[in-house]
DNA sequence: CACATATAGTTCTATATAGAAGTATAGCTG
DNA sequence: CAGCTATACTTCTATATAGAACTATATGTG
């Protein structure tokens, strides 16, 4: 057999092949976070492979976040879990230091036409339904982040119809468990704006008072957009820090 | 010989007892950005390792950003270029649709004890002397972004002496012309708040207007500080946009 | 049962080798 | 001189192999 198991362009090397074989079968869901990858060995065998182009091909993955890999334990599929991230970056530590995930309250949810600039982002024609959502983030109580959040309806449809109860404080688990659709990574653009009236009420601060905007646009393994949000906050407790070079 | 070259613990593996000897080329000034590195061959020659060796060590380097290789061409000192950084988004552009140096006038410029969190991004122990700059960068004569600058005096000695008017636009090549000291990196942490009285009179801007500041220290090839800076600007223009996973 | 010890499986390091692919330059040809 | 060609040098890909380092599990011992 050799490896006629990896055919397909031979302009490009064996190993990016394999990884985008590899790669596929995380967005097909044949494999899912958490799972283990078969071992190099295993996977040289199979594909007629040296140890170390499979091991080069694997090196491509985990740098680019899909998996994630241990000395003596094994190669897994990373389970991706950056929703706590976007709050690190305002800063929701409870009074013993410790990052906590905030409470949700949904406020409105219905499905109703995209507006443009929510298709465009989602890929979709402008016009089509989709599923716009409201929802405050607290605290201890004190209101920090004012959202708006919209959903292709055609994949989201089971989410749709859910009751709002069976919607706990994080929606990627949601999406996942109801709809399949899994969040892989993001792309957030933030801006700074003064509050208007209705985010003022909502977040409870004066109006004209700095606010952060994150506009957030989830995307899945295939690099598909699954969800748009924008989150606003008070810019006051923001901080965000970056390495540059 | 062998690799008696690489002596030192042998707890750690060769390639990156290699990386570690090739940075410190790097932060001793022996080859400087732009500088062409020994071809792989040459290398593994030199210290009697194998060529896969000696590229993985190099793979090390340039996934930190110090070494970039071209196929064909060689690895060379890589020069340090801030794109990323979240200043970049003050730096509007001309009519032409081009990037241009901002016009900076340094407004004070004088030697005094350092304040504490200074003190403390600098690693030097509080209330030795430093410099301090005040700077005002405009666009097209309009000003765009306010600076505080903070230097340690003790590497700096020779550019706190030198005149005003032969500092140019850009800081970084002056530090290291005059006084050796080449910045590779930064740490930047990107905050808002309300336009202080200074701060509105310096950028011509209403009282309480959102204000991006951004806290940056700048640091060499071996990591150590060397600028303290904080910037601050119009956050009205400003747009970040980063990947998240 | 508790605790060492052996064992099998995993990733990680290192060597050696060969050729492909890309780049720059010297030298030849018209 | 302009333009092609050969050549030498570079990084990049791929194979094959061996053992080290680490982890989890099974096994034996007290």
């Amino acid at each position: 057999m050799t490896q006629a198991v990896l055919a397909g362009d031979d302009r490009i090397p064996i190993y990016q092949r394999l990884a985008d074989v590899l790669r596929q079968s995380v967005i097909d869901g044949q494999v899912k976070p958490g799972d283990r990858v078969p071992s190099e060995n295993v996977l040289a065998e199979d594909y007629g492979l040296a140890a170390g182009t499979v091991r080069k091909a694997l090196d491509v993955l985990v740098s680019e976040g899909v998996f994630e890999r241990f000395q003596g334990r094994g190669t897994f599929v990373r389970r991706p879990s950056f929703d706590a991230s976007l709050f690190r970056f305002f800063r929701f530590r409870s009074p013993e230091g410790e990052y906590s995930v905030p409470e949700s309250r949904i406020l409105r949810r219905e499905v109703e036409p995209m507006p443009g600039h929510v298709a465009q982002a989602l890929e979709r024609p402008e016009g089509v339904p989709g599923i716009s959502m409201s929802r405050l983030r607290l605290q201890d109580d004190v209101p920090t982040v004012a959202e708006e959040i919209w959903l292709a309806h055609e994949p989201f449809r089971a989410f749709a119809e859910m009751p709002t109860g069976e919607i706990g404080d994080l929606l990627y688990p949601v999406y996942d468990r109801v709809c399949g659709q899994l969040v892989a990574r993001a792309d957030e653009t933030l801006t700074v704006e003064a509050a208007s009236p209705e985010t003022a009420r909502l977040l409870r601060v004066a109006e004209g008072t700095p606010i952060i905007v994150i506009e957030r646009v989830a995307k899945g393994y295939d690099n598909r957009p699954i969800e748009w949000r924008r989150s606003r906050g008070r810019a006051e407790q923001f901080s965000y820090h970056t390495e540059i070079r």
